[in-house]
DNA sequence: GAGAATAGTCAGAGACTCTGACCGTATGCA
DNA sequence: TGCATACGGTCAGAGTCTCTGACTATTCTC
């Protein structure tokens, strides 16, 4: 059923939401049942010695006032935490705390098994090849880098 | 900068986004420009001879209450019509409206030169072979289809 | 015809995002 | 050195989107 072709748009939606939700429903089992999509589009942009909040928000594409929003939760719910910036007595880094680098595995865990349940329907050299063409599109698409 | 391989739902997110900010940033442009993303979710599924709420729900993948309340608005904008179902008394099917049909094409062109540029950068060949990965991706993520 | 399922609405709450205004620190330059 | 400007971040307020739960009306099943 339903095999016209679909916009591009749409088709990169599909299996971008079907992966999110595999990976939430994994972490609520976990334990990690508060944490939501939105705070995790930041969470994953942190880097190990960490960010500053605007820095965040440009990578999210989002205010940072939102980025703040979104921190102040991940703060309080003991995944990230903020640090002084030793080079910018405005700034502050956001750090990943204890709770959210044992979260970092479980999500890793369902990433991979999701992964391998899709090389598995379009065979490794094709996964192989998708995950190839999407990086490359990367370079024109992300705003960031 | 930053090339380390990052997990395929980002991958699939960043171009999924900047899709959708061209599609926004145009539409506005032509005047339609109440209009929000999570309209267009709703929106970009209703068929020809239109469609339930509930279907429109389970599309989207959202509630039938969320569904309704984006259906409200769409309404109120002009770009879709409600319709009692001639085949059921509980039911209406949501129609796309002459201020929706007018939208369709704005969009449309803005897609088509969205994968151009994209099939320009990947080559017209792997543009191709993205699409159909895609859409055999698609067999297993659309809990809809 | 009774009970269960389905289509949709109403009410209320929570999450996410934005714009605009503001404070304190850093930087560039005369 | 000192001043104007830029930058990092917060506060306040509003709008949008989403959900859960409860409800009405109609249809389906037996």
């Amino acid at each position: 059923m339903n095999d016209e072709p679909l916009n591009l748009g749409l088709l990169l939606f599909i299996p971008y939401r079907a992966m999110e939700t595999r990976v939430f429903a994994a972490l609520a089992e976990a334990g990690f049942d508060d944490f939501t999509p939105a705070q995790a589009r930041v969470f994953q942009r942190i880097s190990p010695g960490g960010n500053r909040l605007t820095d965040l928000a440009e990578q999210a594409q989002i205010t940072k006032q939102s980025a703040g929003f979104l921190v102040d939760q991940l703060e309080r719910a003991g995944y990230v935490e903020r640090v002084p910036d030793p080079t910018d007595a405005r700034a502050r880094l956001v750090r990943v705390a204890a709770r959210g680098a044992a979260a970092v595995p479980v999500a890793a865990a369902v990433v991979a098994a999701v992964e391998q349940e899709w090389a598995a329907h379009l065979g490794g050299r094709d996964a192989q090849r998708l995950r190839q063409l999407l990086t490359r599109l990367r370079e024109i698409t992300d705003p960031y880098r």
